[in-house]
DNA sequence: ACATCATATGCCTATATGGAAATATGTCAA
DNA sequence: TTGACATATTTCCATATAGGCATATGATGT
């Protein structure tokens, strides 16, 4: 079997870093093709093909304004990603050690002072 | 050109779910490769694999323990995704919705009546 | 109808993949 | 040393890419 396609989830289509370039250069707001291929500097045609992965994974919309295709980001999309990494958060956020510090301390004062049921 | 390698970055790494499975699986802690296999119901070259994949994106640690080999989690390789999509995490929160319409209101008010400088 | 601008699609190629199966490496125990 | 267990590596293969380039589609103005 080979790799997953790019349209399978957000997460693959999110692994182009010309891709994040893209969704980045949205963050801005609505932009059209051309627009995109200034900001990113790849050519036309891949960035169209880009748009398409970002497209099928509804990370963008598009509408249409005369000859040209606005884009504009979908954020909802990039959700599940952010669900997903948030639950290692803990592992590297600095307030959590120090959370899990004060967790522990509150745990030892239960255990060593025998006031329970 | 193809595809960029799944080693490049801890995105591309993480793009495969079973990579994901994995670490959701070391999050409860320490783990031989055999327990991972388990895990993840995959076949022990495959587990494996996966885990050069994440030790070369250093998402994983290991230690030798005896004929065993225990990976553990490195949090904070992921924290790059995290940062990335917290970026547009304002586009799906509600909250940050609410605040959106607080500053629309304020940006209305402070155009509509002119008590400007 | 025509020329022009804006975007999408098709074709080509080198490349890395993920799973399967076989095998190599490494560690312990007797 | 030999055998059993734990893990890593190699080989094979079908597949989907990403970029380059040519071209098709679509809308606008004259």
């Amino acid at each position: 079997m080979a790799r997953a396609a790019t349209t399978t989830d957000v997460f693959n289509a999110v692994a182009e870093p010309r891709r994040r370039e893209i969704l980045d250069a949205l963050a801005g707001g609505e932009r059209s093709v051309n627009d995109l291929v200034e900001a990113v500097g790849l050519a036309q045609p891949q960035v169209s093909k880009h748009l398409r992965v970002l497209r099928e994974v509804q990370a963008v919309d598009v509408r249409d304004e005369g000859r040209r295709r606005m884009y504009r980001l979908n954020g909802p999309a990039l959700e599940p990603i952010h669900a997903w990494v948030s639950g290692f958060e803990r592992l590297w956020a600095e307030r959590f050690d120090r959370l899990d510090l004060v967790l522990e301390d509150l745990k030892r004062k239960e255990e060593g002072d025998g006031h329970g049921t």
